[in-house]
DNA sequence: ATCTGTGCAAATAGTTTGCATCCTC
DNA sequence: GAGGATGCAAACTATTTGCACAGAT
């Protein structure tokens, strides 16, 4: 069973106490904005909407955060890296990313899982984390215009 | 049966050909390297090999590959992307990236496609490419550094 | 001759770093 | 009081864009 929301910003806080970090104000804002949104967000978009906390801190909150295998670190567009929280119980998911109209979509799958564990099992490394990414056209982008119609 | 590399190469050009594109120097000489390439290079590397060829014709001729799909671009890094030659037949691998020391080794598995070709018809986008990427530590970084070995 | 392709250099955008100060422990 | 945490601004890196010129058709 995953963790809620409050859940991991709990257990974010009581990981990075116990990683022997002090408490201030700017990281445990980066955690609680993390611990409240579902999917990705970008380092600018964080730092956006908070406004007391500096660009650098964001930046280095979630350089903690991933290290400690809180925040998993997402490649989607080529521009900004998003981040999202990480449960560490498992549950978690991948992107469907429209080339159009930049939207990023959730998804999940237990097949895939399982082909990833497969693959992960039988190769030389030690996988500790893993990403897909799907990329073409949503619904509405592809329907509007049926991409390359004669 | 998938292309070979030099077929590729024809392949590419062919295509540009058609496209409406003119046959310049710059994007001739980045399709032979890539061409000749089985994994992925950035565009820096590709600029640094290419001593006559600017750096902004490189990136150039690299969207207009992508767009093309002639070439697979890559966020395998936090940092560069990588672009790999993509062969319209099938054939396609993925990457196992050793967050310790860089290495980028690809992998290919018949599983993985198989369960992402099912959330692709499954999902409402019309997915046009994918992307899968696993990280952690590659068989001699796991071995010289158990990761966090007391 | 025309119009695309190219190289150079400057402009952007995201991310990182240096440093003085603030605040937690 | 000591040392980590933070904000600001400057530094960097990757990528994009503007522009004049070369080259392909």
């Amino acid at each position: 069973m995953p963790v809620s929301r409050d859940d991991w910003t709990e257990l974010a806080l009581t990981a990075l106490r116990r990683a022997g970090y002090r408490a201030g104000g700017a990281r445990r804002q980066v955690i609680e904005l993390l611990g409240g949104e579902e999917c990705a967000l970008t380092a600018l978009e964080i730092d956006r909407r908070l406004d007391s906390v500096g660009r650098a801190s964001v930046y280095r909150a979630l350089e903690q955060l991933e290290q400690l295998g809180l925040v998993q670190r997402l490649e989607v567009g080529g521009e900004a890296a998003g981040y999202e929280r990480r449960d560490p119980g498992g549950e978690h998911h991948h992107h469907l990313v429209c080339e159009r109209c930049g939207a990023v979509v959730p998804f999940a799958d237990e097949d895939l899982e399982r082909a990833i564990d497969a693959v992960s099992d039988a190769s030389a490394f030690r996988v500790l984390s893993h990403e897909v990414v799907l990329r073409g056209s949503c619904g509405a982008c592809a329907g509007a215009k049926p991409r390359q119609a004669a």
